[in-house]
DNA sequence: CTATGGCACGGATT
DNA sequence: AATCCGTGCCATAG
């Protein structure tokens, strides 16, 4: 039901606890980026590439335990860059959702506008019109609306003068814009860096011939389809993800504005994800917590060799290394195995809500889960800041959101709401809820009208349509 | 008098 | 220790 690894390690000294502390509390994005800033400054650590199985050292190419000795293989999973589907947006029900306001679009004009500068000088006259044309004519996302063909009649230009337009504008700054998409906005920044790497040739095959797949991290995969080893895959992947934007006008506006660190609302790469294989009816969940890097980390047994016969001076040092590499590779083990407890719990009790949405949400607080993982509560605080988790439906959502409270009640409120012809006051509703077993204050049921945007029963009259418009 | 929004207290979170 | 969230109490708009 869980596919994760364990080495199960319990906290030795102070240093170790804080500093799992702190590991645990990082996301994903972050945690790579410690981890390989460590690797960096650290000579005794050792970042493995290939997937090794740890029982009998042969090499591994695909998930779950070794074939041969059937230990389990370490956790890994290539970091991929992020799938349409990442951003998937609840559009079930009219109501916008969780995912709040998402960054608006600064102003479309600013990015109009650094584009026409950069091709100023390159843009021929006659094409002035049509570029700032198609620029304004994106969508949110960067992307075209219209076909070329449109674009050509629309300002009464010929199809090679758009497509030399189009071709001039998806290769400026932000490299991509004014593409049909995300496949063919990174298709154009593979053309960029051309030079740059030997993968660029299998990056762009992967995306022509196996997009879909990528999306999937579906190695094994992509790699029949392009006819590559899969580790090869894995190199390109990760370098779609590193090099890439698949969308490139957001990567502008989140430029000069939010600085980054912040829990920002767009969840690129999920931390965890949960999926049910089985079709339909009741199959396990499988949940993945991702590796922060592919491959995995261990104290350099050679590293470890040569400290050994040594006491005297530079050994010190050494030693120093030693010591802080493999109290680092312990507590990202006592990381792996916080969170596993931790989802364990969390598909067991909340299994209904991931299968089924938000109104399955059954209340539960991190003192409890704590209290059965037996950590402190502070431990679950950590672990559940900053991730966040693919549903198997393709939602994205922040961790924490298993411990909202409200989440069910305030969906129980919005169906009310909608479904019902007279308009319901508070006390209403409240008693409704109670009658389901909720035991909610009418001030309560306020609220949480509140949060959903929902106008007071009085205002409401008639068929209001929940829109939450305004703002 | 009834339905709501404002303010403040107590427990949970960070 | 600093904050956030659910509630109770109270004043105010209908």
């Amino acid at each position: 039901m869980l596919q994760v690894q364990d080495h199960s390690i319990r906290p030795l000294t102070t240093a170790h606890l804080a500093q799992t502390m702190s590991l645990l509390a990082l996301s994903n994005q972050e945690l790579r980026e410690k981890v390989l800033a460590e690797v960096a400054k650290n000579p005794a650590l050792e970042l493995v590439e290939e997937r090794v199985c740890p029982g009998c050292q042969r090499k591994l190419h695909s998930r779950g335990p070794c074939p041969a000795c059937s230990s389990q293989a370490p956790q890994d999973h290539a970091i991929v860059f992020l799938s349409p589907r990442d951003f998937t947006r609840p559009s079930t029900g009219r109501q916008l959702e969780e995912t709040p306001p998402e960054q608006e679009p600064a102003a479309p004009e600013d990015i109009a506008i650094h584009v026409l500068q950069q091709l100023a000088a390159d843009l021929l006259p006659e094409d002035r019109r049509l570029a700032a044309y198609v620029l304004s004519s994106l969508n949110e996302e960067g992307f075209l609306q219209d076909a070329p063909a449109y674009l050509a009649r629309a300002t009464s230009s010929t199809l090679t003068q758009v497509g030399r337009v189009l071709d001039m504008i998806s290769h400026a700054d932000p490299p991509g814009l004014a593409t049909e998409g995300p496949r063919q906005a990174l298709l154009v920044q593979l053309d960029i860096l051309e030079d740059q790497s030997p993968l660029v040739g299998l990056a762009r095959q992967i995306l022509e011939s196996a997009f879909a797949e990528l999306g999937r991290r579906d190695f094994e995969r992509i790699a029949v389809l392009v006819a590559a080893p899969v580790a090869q895959i894995r190199l390109a992947a990760a370098f779609i993800h590193d090099n890439l934007n698949p969308y490139p006008a957001r990567a502008f506006w989140g430029s000069g504005r939010q600085p980054a660190g912040a829990d920002p609302n767009v969840y690129h790469q999920p931390d965890i994800q949960i999926s049910r294989p089985q079709t339909e009816n009741g199959g396990p969940l499988v949940v993945e917590i991702f590796a922060p890097i592919a491959g995995w980390l261990r104290v350099n047994p050679l590293f470890r060799q040569a400290a050994q016969p040594a006491a005297e001076g530079q050994s010190e040092e050494w030693t120093k290394h030693l010591e802080r590499a493999s109290l680092f590779v312990k507590c990202l083990q006592q990381r792996n195995n916080t969170m596993r407890r931790l989802m364990q719990i969390l598909v067991a009790d909340q299994g209904e809500f991931i299968r089924s949405g938000d109104r399955f949400l059954v209340p539960m607080t991190r003192a409890k889960v704590a209290d059965r993982i037996g950590v402190h509560e502070s431990t679950i605080s950590r672990a559940v800041a900053h991730k966040s988790v693919a549903l198997p439906n393709g939602r994205i959502i922040p961790l924490t959101r298993f411990f909202d409270r409200s989440l069910s009640v305030r969906e129980r409120i919005k169906e009310l709401v909608g479904a019902e012809p007279q308009p319901l006051t508070d006390d209403q509703i409240a008693a409704l809820l109670r009658r389901e077993g909720v035991r909610v204050a009418r001030r309560t049921v306020a609220k949480y009208r509140a949060i959903e945007g929902i106008l007071p029963a009085r205002l409401r009259h008639r068929r209001a349509i929940p829109a939450a418009a305004g703002i």
